[in-house]
DNA sequence: CTGTTAGCGCATTCAG
DNA sequence: CTGAATGCGCTAACAG
């Protein structure tokens, strides 16, 4: 049984004053007497009394509220801008409601609607993999309703995004490779319905290019592709590879176990870097060289710019690539390691 | 700019009915002409109607919003436990509402402060693990808003909870080791402040007890001893330690690298399981055994609990206990690899 | 400085 | 079956 709460007019009534007296002391709307303002605050302070955030949003049209869509919970990544977006959304009074695509646009597309239905006052989102509609992200843009885009890209809607360097990225690491004495460089690509995905072949590709070193199809494979391991099995045999890029640290770690099968050494005979950095890049032997995108920050500063775009329409939009930082560890060789 | 949406009146004037009537139409309230009642659900179809929650909500007293409250998104724990929950709320139509404490108590309290202002219709919480402060989950209750709290316990707090058997699962990893041939067992003890750390640690006890082993107190560590390295090390040369339990997985691998270090092999000389049964178990070498502790069925089952307590206030308070899974891999011996 | 009036969008009496 | 009236709790415009 729900108590019910005190309410403005209930301190009006007790003070013999009206709701909108009160209403005035309470907000500093100025034009109160210093003694009646006291009265109200004590009372209301004695009362427990607390603003319903409903019936406010109800008349300013705005709830303090922003709406966020993720494909899911569980990966690393998506916890750490989460924990971004948390970190300035409650600093700025904002609440969060939070909705799953699961990776499906059906989904996805209820996720907006209940948000827009929810009357929050913006939107961030990580769209799915698959992204041949966007209808649902028009309406948003239609309605009004700010919305910033993370981590991955939809050409046709023009709004705010933050998404991390992917080319730049890989470009580093593939680069770093080669300095380190790599040049048959094994890359595992992502889903090929991902912007990140190409964009992290494009650096691989760009880096080999720096270096003047052939681009080679045959040292190209297909995350998803069931015999993964065995074609790089094969791959190793009849190629003199001497490092991997893989387009996450799962898949450096599915590399991990045909290089040890194999009885290939880590990084004596091939270095790998992985991408994502999550956590577990710590704990495998040897541990992971791999790419960090900074979550969080992409999290906050996506947060950042929805906040201006709600606090100020005029605000333009803005597209932000966040700058990736490659971490090394064990699996890579370090420059002194290179045979002069 | 906020583009208005269409209301209940909008669609009555254009029809020439009133807003009640529009009302009724919309939300079946039977009373309406079969003829009128699809004239209006057509052109609000065509109009795009869709009610305004806020304004239910003001008139009804109910939010279709329930808050959570947990320490952090990062841990793989947290991150299911919430996809549990997301899966049923979303179900049955409920917006989350999400709150971190940060494992700060005042952070807590202003959280459960911030949801109970937002008229959520009930609140989930796992409660930090500083525990000496309970008067705002009192005020929870006094409120009305059901609660079900999660993991961890709050004894002076009656209301309905789903934690997880940490006796039962401590008590079972144990009895495996013992049962595979160890006898001089180690263990890491987690958070003082915590049930958990206390209950897994008597599950310890218990299963020593079972298979009539003296408890020694020089096997028993501080996870958050900074010499543990060390003093495990110590422990080794001194003792004939033949197997591990920690507390959590990083615990685990904590010993892992003293294990390493010293030469000593996993599992042939000393068998080692985890808890919390993080994905990171299956890609160190070798791959963890651990406590699997149903995160996602915990988060499941508390929101399923919160859902019954929000619909009917009468539903009796629960105290779930989750059985959890003894998940075997490559840290422990088998029963076949057990001498005769 | 303060009271009056009005309305945010909706559901729910109560009359007809 | 339908309209008119009322109120959820609060803010804002307008008088006084």
């Amino acid at each position: 049984m729900k108590k019910k709460r005190v309410s403005i007019t209930d301190i009006a009534k007790a003070l013999n004053v009206t709701p909108s007296t009160v209403s005035r002391a309470l907000n500093n709307g100025g034009k109160v007497s210093e003694k009646k303002k006291q009265q109200i605050l004590a009372l209301a302070k004695e009362l427990g009394y607390r603003p319903n955030p409903i019936a406010r949003s109800l008349v300013e049209n705005k709830t303090q509220t922003i709406g966020l869509i993720i494909p899911e919970f569980t990966h690393h990544f998506y916890s750490r801008v989460l924990a971004g977006i948390e970190s300035v959304t409650s600093k700025a009074g904002y609440q969060l409601l939070i909705c799953t695509s699961n990776e499906k646009k059906k989904q996805e597309i209820k996720s907006f609607q209940t948000l827009l239905d929810a009357r929050v006052d913006g939107i961030l989102a990580t769209i799915c993999k698959k992204n041949d509609e966007f209808d649902h992200l028009q309406e948003v843009l239609d309605s009004g309703t700010p919305l910033v885009l993370m981590d991955r890209i939809c050409e046709e809607i023009e709004t705010s995004y933050v998404i991390s360097d992917d080319f730049v990225g890989a470009f580093q690491a593939v680069d770093f490779l080669i300095q380190t004495g790599c040049t048959q460089i094994i890359h595992i690509k992502g889903p090929k319905v991902l912007s990140t995905s190409f964009n992290r072949f494009m650096g691989y590709k760009e880096a080999l290019k720096k270096h003047l070193i052939a681009f080679n199809e045959d040292l190209v494979f297909e995350g998803n592709d069931p015999e993964l391991a065995e074609k790089i099995s094969a791959c190793l045999k009849s190629n003199a590879v001497d490092g991997i890029f893989a387009y996450s640290d799962y898949l450096a770690f599915e590399a991990f176990k045909v290089l040890k099968n194999e009885g290939i050494s880590i990084p004596d005979q091939v270095s790998i870097v992985g991408y994502a950095d999550e956590p577990i890049s710590s704990y495998v032997t040897p541990q992971l060289s791999s790419v960090n995108q900074k979550p969080f920050e992409m999290g906050a500063i996506a947060a950042g710019l929805l906040l201006n775009q709600i606090q100020d329409p005029e605000t333009p939009l803005e597209f932000k690539s966040l700058k990736t930082e490659l971490v090394l560890r064990a699996s890579t060789k370090t420059f002194k390691e290179i045979p002069v």
